[in-house]
DNA sequence: TGACGCATGTAATGCGTTACATGATTGC
DNA sequence: GCAATCATGTAACGCATTACATGCGTCA
């Protein structure tokens, strides 16, 4: 039930409301983590709201309301980031793929390979400026801002996937004819 | 549907029952890519015969059915591969709290990245000598084994969380007091 | 006043997990 | 003969996605 604790901990930062929320699930949490649509998360929210886990903090205009962590919300996450079992789930098409990349003949492993390096190598170009504007833009009295943890954990991700894709292609080459 | 897809992909490495497949998803496909449990395989599988993606290759004892690709699968399992759209479903809880680390008080936020650090460091430890044992094994003229590419992959991906948790330990302890 | 974005919800369908259910073979 | 493992299936429940549905507020 992890839509439940990611909603506890984005609220963990400050209240937001149901929109606010789904839209932060169109970012990288969402690219990276886990996603969820605004058809699930008006009702997750409800659902905690019953179970004294948030409140609704405050109510706006066009039927808009935030909710705010109570006591046993944050007390939920906690135990949830502490104590995590050994098995976690993970479900991921991309190193599905890594995984079948053999299913293929040699010419269009070689291929795939090839697209995933490109499109890590994309990646990063794109991510790398990022970090080094957030890295610049901050006051070292502050906390490290929200995300940027997040964000170096996108680009060594990337970085780890084409050092493998680059190798896995030297390793399918060097296969010797018999 | 990648289910379907990772059901072809296996049997493109060669013919398999529906126990077969199950025990796969318990390794190390279920563990960093995808789980599937026998309530899904066994009804996916008959769905695929009767699209044409699979036959039935041989049947043995206890009802023992092995199924085996056709050339629709193989196409299908192809244009999976190869055309894959930039938005790829992840879902992912460790990197889900990696993501909500923040929201924990520092002192927790230490803890739960050391042992992040500790767990990263005691499965590379169990990963690498798999890997080197693979590669000692294996003759230069057959091809690179199942599963090869895909433990790479895992040391890497260790690796490189290793690193981010240890950067973000530095990085949260930098923080400047004001 | 019309278009766009904010804002929340429900319904239908499909996928995934857990539990239920059954029976055959092999090895001790 | 009994236990373990092989082997396949269905049912119930919950979670996730897509589509359907509605209405308010702001700005040009």
């Amino acid at each position: 039930m992890s839509l439940r604790h990611a909603l506890l901990g984005l609220l963990a930062q400050g209240p937001a409301s149901g929109y606010d929320l789904t839209r932060t699930f169109d970012g990288s949490l969402g690219r990276y983590a886990w996603q969820a649509g605004h058809s699930r998360i008006y009702p997750e929210l409800n659902k905690m709201a019953d179970a004294g886990l948030v409140v609704v903090d405050e109510t706006g205009p066009r039927g808009r309301k935030t909710y705010a962590l109570t006591d046993d919300g944050r007390t939920e996450l906690r135990r949830w980031m502490l104590h995590w079992p050994e098995q976690t789930t993970v479900r991921d098409e991309t190193v599905l793929r890594m995984f079948l990349v053999q299913s293929l003949e040699p010419d269009d492993a070689r291929r795939l390979l090839e697209g995933i390096a490109e499109h890590c190598a994309r990646e990063l170009q794109r991510l790398r400026p990022l970090m080094d504007e957030l890295d610049a833009e901050h006051d070292p009295h502050e906390p490290v801002p929200f995300g940027r943890l997040a964000g170096e954990y996108g680009v060594r991700q990337y970085e780890a996937v084409h050092g493998w894709a680059l190798w896995s292609l030297e390793r399918l080459a060097a296969t010797v004819p018999s």
